[in-house]
DNA sequence: CTGCGGTCTCGTACGCTGTAAGTTCCTCGT
DNA sequence: ACGAGGAACTTACAGCGTACGAGACCGCAG
């Protein structure tokens, strides 16, 4: 009686509606690389895939879980070195590659700390970067030391940098830096001055000196460890 | 009549209850450095400090403002170098209290991403950094370009360590991290072989050897710039 | 003594969040 | 024809940040 109120029961429900976890998370990803990570709700997220808020669930166990894949998607946006690369030129290549991805999806830096990066695209990525460095008689030891070395300053400056550009971009100084020169200019003199330098704000050329010190260093070390 | 409904007309009010801003700070900062952001809400904050939810905000604007003070609060806890330290020594004491804040506040380092850091101690600290590579002859672009290049390695570096301590510590490897081997040892040697090697889990070694590499790296391009 | 304006605390309420539990429907193999 | 299970939906709950306004308390002016 009552399930028979009008016409069919339910005007809306179980018609095949492309939810896939593939889909989920390609849709997941458009709303974070325009909006960041606070932005991304699960409800607005099945609003915009015009499905129920629970039926994403049924595809992914948990929100963090739906990040996670995010996280690895980027991931596998990675540029692999190609097979004959030398060691120095594949490693360039990589860490500009790195860099790439940072710029592209800022929410990916920034999460990178506060999620395990363990999954399959990850993990491929890591593993390509032993790569070249072994095939150039490299121990395991020093390739990981190496690696860790670089990449760490690869992320760090991409995290300065994504947090420069959000704050007003390149129009060197942003705006909001002119009070903060005007605050400190008497206690922290070097800041200010630091502030009104053209050349700094050059994050282009900025990061490829750092990645010549990085590489220099590690290569007159390499040699000592083999 | 209504107000007066029995004895004092509220059992609990306006007392003096030592809120402000540097108590909840305190607060703040101690649920954070033991359960993360993740977990810090006001409502659970303004209970630990027994006061009601929205007492705290006449002493904090909003919760976002909150957090950024306790950023600043950590970057207050940065060891200044001595006045009369040379250039080196001055940089390694200053990475190495910089990587020491980070293992501290795990929550910081993975926070400094999503926030702007322009609180007065961030700003004492960028400056503090930059005297004693002036005082060595630096040019300002000079030692910009080499401090930032050298705090992106650290900052990268603690990020990649808080991430390893919590998930699993010192147990080389940590447990979790046998079912991945055991996942990838066909797809990806490289990695796995990785996972097994015992010296790599030294987090202090890797630390000073990235260090060193950078450091020497620098060493040799600020000859050429001066 | 009365009134008043500032400083601080609190109660209520709104709109939002992630998700546990249970329900309904569709499709398919038998 | 019918049961099984995959897929989507509904409802509900506990928690969140915080806007708004109502007091409580204090010291000071009249």
């Amino acid at each position: 009686m009552d399930s028979v109120w009008f016409g069919k029961p339910r005007p809306s429900s179980g018609q095949p509606l492309g939810l896939s976890r593939e889909a989920i998370v390609r849709k997941a990803m458009e709303v974070l690389d325009e909006h960041g990570m606070q932005k991304l709700s699960m409800r607005k997220l099945a609003a915009e895939l015009g499905a129920a808020p629970m039926s994403l669930y049924w595809h992914v166990p948990t929100k963090d879980a739906l990040i996670e894949l995010c996280l690895d998607e980027v991931y596998g946006e990675f540029d692999l070195p190609g097979p004959d690369d030398d060691w120095e030129t594949a490693v360039r290549g990589m860490m500009h590659s790195l860099r790439h991805l940072a710029l592209k999806h800022p929410w990916w830096v920034r999460g990178i700390g506060e999620f395990n990066s363990i999954g399959p695209n990850a993990v491929a990525m890591a593993d390509s970067m032993f790569e070249p460095m072994l095939r150039a008689g490299l121990s395991m030891a020093a390739a990981a030391q190496s690696i860790s070395t670089i990449s760490s300053f690869v992320v760090g400056y991409a995290i300065a940098e994504v947090n420069f550009i959000s704050r007003g971009g390149m129009d060197s100084p942003p705006p909001d830096l002119a009070k903060i020169a005007d605050l400190y200019r008497e206690k922290h003199p070097h800041y200010v001055a630091m502030l009104g330098e053209q050349e700094i704000w050059s994050l282009e050329g900025q990061f490829e000196f750092g990645l010549n010190c990085v590489i220099d260093g590690i290569k007159a070390r390499v040699v000592a460890l083999r």
